[in-house]
RNA sequence: GCCCUCAUCGUCUAUCGGUUAGGACAGGAGAUUCUCAAUCUUCAAAGCGGGGUUCGAUUCCCCGUGGGGGCACCA
């Protein structure tokens, strides 16, 4: 690879081997972080990993209008919680900094003032422009209701990664600096791969029509250009076209709220685009790196589905370690401050906090459902579900088993403290008066819970306690 | 309008010329359990159309059609 103008690696000294991988992501801080820029991080994080290269973050904060310190710190945090750590760029630092582009004006200058030198570029209406080399005329173009000045030129061949061979005819000298000063997406992007060292510009498919221009400018600049990898978009749930900022579910924020297990949301993302040539689907993100490859990317763009996500997100959620669970639950209902079952659970004793939530931990797609389905565990004022009261109401003489039920829990030797013992508390109940568990089972839950849905009714009781259980049930019968 | 790109069940996908076209999510049915979930079994569900190439095309080529992206002094 010959540099003739890499400021980057050359005046620092530093010369990485050329077969060392370099991947950067390189989003605007100009709105929230959505799932197709995070997909194109994680892909250039994996690939990085994969072949054990250098996973960049630059920020391309050129857009002084749309920028937001908001936003930006977003980006941090969103890729925190995603777990895309980076090797170089803001907090971390390298060799290659300043990583943020709105720090890197003299670099940009300094790039431009080589093209102009090379006769590559030139003055017009107050911006600068990069000229293509080949015969010129013009032309009126009837869309844009302006004459044009076309430039002959054979197409710029792309040998893409994913998508294979592409070629695209470039024919219109473009601006590089704006009349105001600032310069332009498609030369700072190339500068700053130059001078960054990168080898591999992994990014969605939307980029496949400017990579013409960005090839045309390497060669300005005298610079073999790295290799390319095009990735499928991400198309919105329904309607048509891609997931933008404002599409329903499209904020990787919104996921973390909701109290999203990150690895669910990261490996969902990995089968977005990519699948290890088998039919495994749920893989730690371990074996998802050992496996992950330009070669194994699809060439056609993916719906999203929230549904899977939602599937996905329960497998990992089913298979949390206690501790992990609790505390996302626990953290999970902090943030609902407007939420007074949240809010009572919290101020519960943590021990029965604890034994409620892992109690439900597998009867859950998420923890966002935790408030209201442990609800009754914190409050006497739960509310009693009126179809599935008719339903159970409506056979054989229930508050006459909930009464016996009562009566046998009140017996002294009673015995309150294991699942088991409950159990055995309630079978022998139903034996004796030639009744099925169901008898019981069913008013039981509705007079303890309101509800037909929750745990395991003996499990209920014990955790509930005594003075819970005799007093909902006294209340139920009053 | 021009340019680029893609095309298998509703959705995500496997198949690198020969398969009963497989898996997952969602949906239906059943089993199991004290309810609800989970789990297990099971059913239904696909090669966009037309031409080629080939003994043989979902697979390779071409043309349509459809989807997606791009065509800025946005990134």
């Amino acid at each position: 690879m010959q540099r003739a103008f890499d400021s980057g690696a050359r005046m620092r000294g530093t010369f990485p081997s050329m077969s060392q991988v370099r991947v950067r992501f390189a989003p605007s801080p100009t709105g929230f972080f959505h799932i197709g820029s995070a997909r194109t991080a994680l892909f250039n994080w994996l690939y990085a990993r994969h072949t054990g290269g250098t996973f960049i973050l630059r920020i391309e904060d050129t857009d002084k209008e749309r920028n937001s310190e908001a936003f930006l710190n977003l980006i941090y945090d969103s890729m925190a919680w995603l777990g895309l750590n980076w090797d170089e760029g803001p907090k971390v630092g390298g060799a290659y900094g300043p990583y943020r582009q709105s720090e890197r004006g003299h670099i940009y200058k300094e790039y431009v003032g080589k093209l102009m030198a090379a006769g590559r570029a030139y003055e017009k209406d107050g911006a600068i422009w990069f000229k293509l080399l080949g015969e010129r005329h013009e032309v009126f173009d009837e869309h844009r209701k302006k004459t044009v000045t076309k430039v002959k030129l054979p197409p710029v061949v792309i040998e893409d990664q994913i998508r294979g061979r592409v070629e695209r005819i470039e024919d219109e000298d473009f601006v590089i600096v704006r009349s105001d000063g600032n310069p332009v997406f498609h030369l700072v992007n190339v500068v700053d791969d130059i001078a960054m060292n990168v080898t591999h510009i992994i990014r969605g498919e939307d980029h496949l029509s400017n990579t013409s221009k960005h090839v045309h400018l390497y060669e300005g600049f005298g610079v073999k250009p790295p290799a390319f990898a095009h990735i499928p978009l991400i198309l919105k749930q329904n309607g048509p076209g891609k997931m933008s900022k404002r599409d329903q579910g499209a904020l990787i924020e919104e996921y973390q709220r909701r109290g999203y297990l990150p690895e669910a949301l990261v490996n969902f993302l990995c089968l977005l685009g990519w699948n290890p040539g088998d039919d495994r689907e749920k893989m730690p993100i371990a074996e998802i790196i050992k496996l992950f490859d330009l070669p194994g990317v699809n060439q056609s763009n993916a719906r999203f589905d929230d549904k899977k996500l939602a599937h996905m997100n329960m497998a990992y959620l089913l298979e949390q370690p206690a501790d992990r669970f609790v505390t996302l639950a626990r953290e999970y209902f902090a943030r609902q401050t407007e939420n007074a079952a949240a809010q009572a659970a919290l101020a519960a004793d943590p021990a029965y906090f604890r034994e409620v939530m892992l109690l439900s931990q597998p009867k859950i797609k998420g923890v966002e459902e935790l408030p209201a389905y442990t609800a009754y565990f914190f409050s006497e004022t739960y509310a009693i579900d009126a179809k599935v009261k008719e339903k159970v109401m409506a056979k054989g003489d229930p508050k006459a088993r909930l009464q016996e039920l009562a009566a046998a829990l009140a017996a002294p030797e009673a015995n309150w403290t294991t699942d088991a013992a409950i159990e055995e508390t309630m079978k022998g109940l139903a034996t004796a008066k030639g009744l099925g568990f169901g008898d019981y089972q069913a008013v039981t839950r509705l007079a303890l819970s309101g509800t037909n849905v929750g745990p395991s009714i003996t499990t209920m009781i014990r955790v509930l306690g005594r003075e819970r259980v005799q007093a909902r049930i006294a209340r139920f019968l009053a």
